[in-house]
Parts: C-alpha cells; sequence; structure tokens
DNA sequence: TGATGTATGTTTGAATTCTAACAAAAGGCG
DNA sequence: CGCCTTTTGTTAGAATTCAAACATACATCA
C-alpha cells in the first residue's frame, strides 16, 4: 500500500494526515486496491456502492448512459479525486451513474462506514477522516450545483459562456485548458455536439473568444452585455 | 428552543437523539432562530455561508434566478430539512443561490464550524452530529444528482417523464402529488411554461398519465417503449 | 511519408422550444 | 354571488436545436 502514498497525500480525504496516519486508516477502512483496463467500468448503473472510491492513476468519467448512446457526463476524475461517496455515505444507495475508465487505471476501494458506524472513538484519526469527507461531500454537492448552473441556461451559446466563465474564474485566467474534447464537452452541458461547434465558431467570428481544441482564450471585452448581469 | 422540538426531532440531522442531546448541541453550535417574511430572502446570491440553516417552519425554495426573471429552482424546503450545508461545510463559500420563503417561516441557523473543529472531543454529541451532517450531504447530492438526470434528458417531454415517474418510484405509487406548481415545476426543470403545458396536454391526450393542478396519475401502460429502456 | 482512425467543423431540413399574447379555470374575499 | 387575482391551458410565428451526413483537420503508427 505504500507506493500509493504520494497519490493519496494529495487526495482530499487524507487531508493534514501524516504518511502513517493514512496507512492506519487504510487498514481501518478495509482498503482494497484495484486495476481497471480501458474498457472495464469501475462501477456500472444499478449496483449498490457500499465503498467509495478514490482513483490513484488515470483517469475516468463519471456518466450516466442510455442504449441509444445519449451520455451525460457528470464529472471527470483526476487522481486523488473520490468518487460515490453520496451513493456509499447514503446507506449503499443504487447507482444511477457509471464510471468509466478515460485510460487504464488504479482505484482504492473504502469501506465508509467502518468511519463512521463502527470504531468511533477507537482511533482518534477517524475524527479527522469524517470532518474531510464532510468536505468532499460538500465540494461535490457544490460541483453538482455549478453544473446545474450551467445546463440551466436555456441556449447553447449561454451553456457554453457560463462553463466557460467559470473555468476561466476557477483557473485564474482567460487562457486556460478544460479536461473535455468536443464530444465530451456537449455531453457534460447536455446539448448536441455539432450545434454546440456552431456555437462555438460563432462566439469566435464575434470575437468573443478563441478555441483551439481544448485550448480556449476569453475576450471579455468582447461579450454584449446581455450575456452577463444587467 | 424548547418550543421547536418537535420540529427538530423530525430533522435527519438530528436523526437518533434525545431531546437533551438536541438541546445540548444546540447550544454547541450556537443555535440562533429567525423569522422571515413572505418577501425576505433566508439567503442571498453572493452573500457568504458561514452558518447552514434548518427550516423549522413553513416552506421555501432554493433558486438560482437572473435579472431578466428567469429562475431555476433547485429544490423545495420542507420543516426539518436543512440548506446551505455545503457552502458552509466548504469553508463558507459564495453562495450562487438564494432562498426564498414560499409563505412566512421560522429558521434554525447552526454554526458547523463548532462541530467540525472545535471541542472535537469535548461532547461526544457531537460525533453523531458529524456522522449525520455526512448523511445530510450525501442525500443533497443524490438530490443534485436526481435534478441533473431529469435536465439531461433532451426533450420537454422526456424531462417531464423522468421527474414523474422518479416522483412516482420515490413515493411508491402511480397516484401522487408534487410540491410545485406549473411555473415551478418548468423552473425546476428548465423548460419553458407554455411548452411543458402542452406536453402535459399531449401526454394526456395520449392516455400516458392525468394531470389535475398538482395531482399526477401515472398509467404505465400506456407509455410507448421508446420512453423508457429498450 | 502515407494510411488509418479520431476529432472537429459545416451544412441542411426537420423537429422542438421559445416568446408573447390571450383565453379559460380555479381560488380568495368583500 | 360577483369581482379580482392567480394559475393553467392554448395558439401561432420566430428562433433554436437536433440529427444525419459529409468535409476537413489532426494524430498515430507502420
Amino acid at each position: 500500500m505504500e507506493q500509493y502514498l504520494p497519490a493519496l497525500r494529495a487526495a482530499a480525504l487524507f487531508d493534514g494526515m501524516d504518511d502513517n496516519r493514512i496507512l492506519s486508516i487504510l487498514r481501518c477502512m478495509d482498503a482494497r486496491v484495484a486495476q481497471r483496463r480501458k474498457d472495464e467500468p469501475l462501477l456500472r448503473a444499478g449496483e449498490r456502492a457500499q465503498c467509495m472510491g478514490v482513483l490513484l492513476t488515470g483517469s475516468a468519467l463519471i456518466v450516466q448512459a442510455d442504449v441509444w448512446g445519449r451520455r451525460n457526463i457528470m464529472a471527470k476524475l483526476t487522481p486523488g479525486e473520490s468518487f460515490a461517496e453520496p451513493f456509499a455515505a447514503a446507506g449503499g444507495a443504487a447507482l444511477n451513474i457509471s464510471v468509466v475508465p478515460g485510460e487504464a487505471c488504479e482505484v482504492l476501494w473504502l469501506d465508509i462506514n467502518r468511519t463512521l458506524t463502527l470504531c468511533p472513538s477507537a482511533c482518534e484519526h477517524h475524527a479527522r477522516v469524517v470532518r474531510n469527507l464532510v468536505s468532499v461531500l460538500a465540494k461535490k454537492a457544490l460541483k453538482f450545483n455549478e453544473k446545474i448552473t450551467h445546463m440551466s441556461r436555456r441556449t447553447t451559446r449561454e451553456k457554453l459562456l457560463s462553463y466557460l466563465s467559470g473555468e476561466s474564474m476557477r483557473q485564474g485566467a482567460l487562457n486556460f485548458d478544460i479536461p473535455y474534447d468536443r464530444q465530451q464537452l456537449a455531453d457534460y452541458l447536455c446539448v448536441d455536439r455539432s450545434a454546440m461547434c456552431v456555437e462555438l465558431s460563432r462566439l469566435q467570428r464575434e470575437g468573443v473568444l478563441t478555441a483551439v481544441r481544448r485550448h480556449f482564450t476569453l475576450r471579455a471585452d468582447a461579450l454584449p452585455p446581455k450575456d452577463f448581469l444587467l
């Protein structure tokens, strides 16, 4: 388990804990590591999530997909990020999402209930893990909140601008990369890819932004007021 | 504070705690009660949420609104439910939502940090509150997840069916009431009200459901397979 | 370098949604 | 009951989005 410490130190769930504490917690939470190839889902919709996952290496998408290939991308995971916590923390609720690797990856499975119900005071590390879990869950709710904010806009143009200006602010620059390709971005915003490309082209023609693959540059001064407040 | 115990006993945050414990926790979390008239927001977008709220009486909507009156309803609160927890638990993040009363109501403000950072072991009740908070946050994330599921559908018809079948399952009946009027439902699904009414009428003409004000009846057998899986 | 597969951009007609305005129904209250 | 307000339903034209197909650009690897 020691080999994964570099990844775990960066995980929000283990924030403020030294290596020994982390290893101790891993034992308490019955931690298990699993490898997945690119085509093997980490979790499938319909399953019950008894454990939460922490991505150690690689990347993965949290998606809802139907049989016609319609896809709703909830989030993209990078190493150190966790997933399925809300389901595991809500008593092993049935998943309505799948988690699919973007490439081969490694995951850590953690039994949440061990920290919540068992040995509550036995090891004091638990208090810290539970507090970190509170923070992780809160941030996940805020992430969903943000996605809803983007999706709630009525036009593709507004959805794009809402997402892109959000990313720009988060990264603190008008010049930034996004983690999605065009199809993935369309699936994140829940719009048609080709219609989104049309809108991106229009925004570029109008001088509002430049978009080269995953790299974007916003020109805030070029936006008509309609797209902002007031 | 004792007068609010009936409402508090029903709150998920105080699950499994007797009256004395609840009162003790209220003191630890620096609980304060506030009244609001129908037109006074409980929270406004832009503010920082240092405290989480628990609705004691009345009802309220969590909304995102822009200056043109476009409204995105995130959820409707009933007594015992809490709000702004994700913002408060994420270190007092700036709200991107407002909380507006549907009628006059009373709220309890709780300082989350008191349970998370201060007197961590002094009173053992804290462990229970924090565990309850984990559960409350997890359920909120699942609620947002559900809203995203409905919104991710591409047509108004599919959004309606996704929401209504979800409510039907949640309430365990084909016959059920929803908490929203037509305008609120449209704002929850982020579609135009009149277009939604048209779609509701069509669904009724097709015999898929009946809709009388807030009361709905689904006729599962009348749905063409396209609207379900496979 | 050339071939292949993937990602991105563009075009078109069909379908859907928005907008605004108005009509009808329901609820509250003197 | 009659009046008023709020809610719900309907219509029609304009605007937007979808869907499918194709063209172009880019990346990888033999």
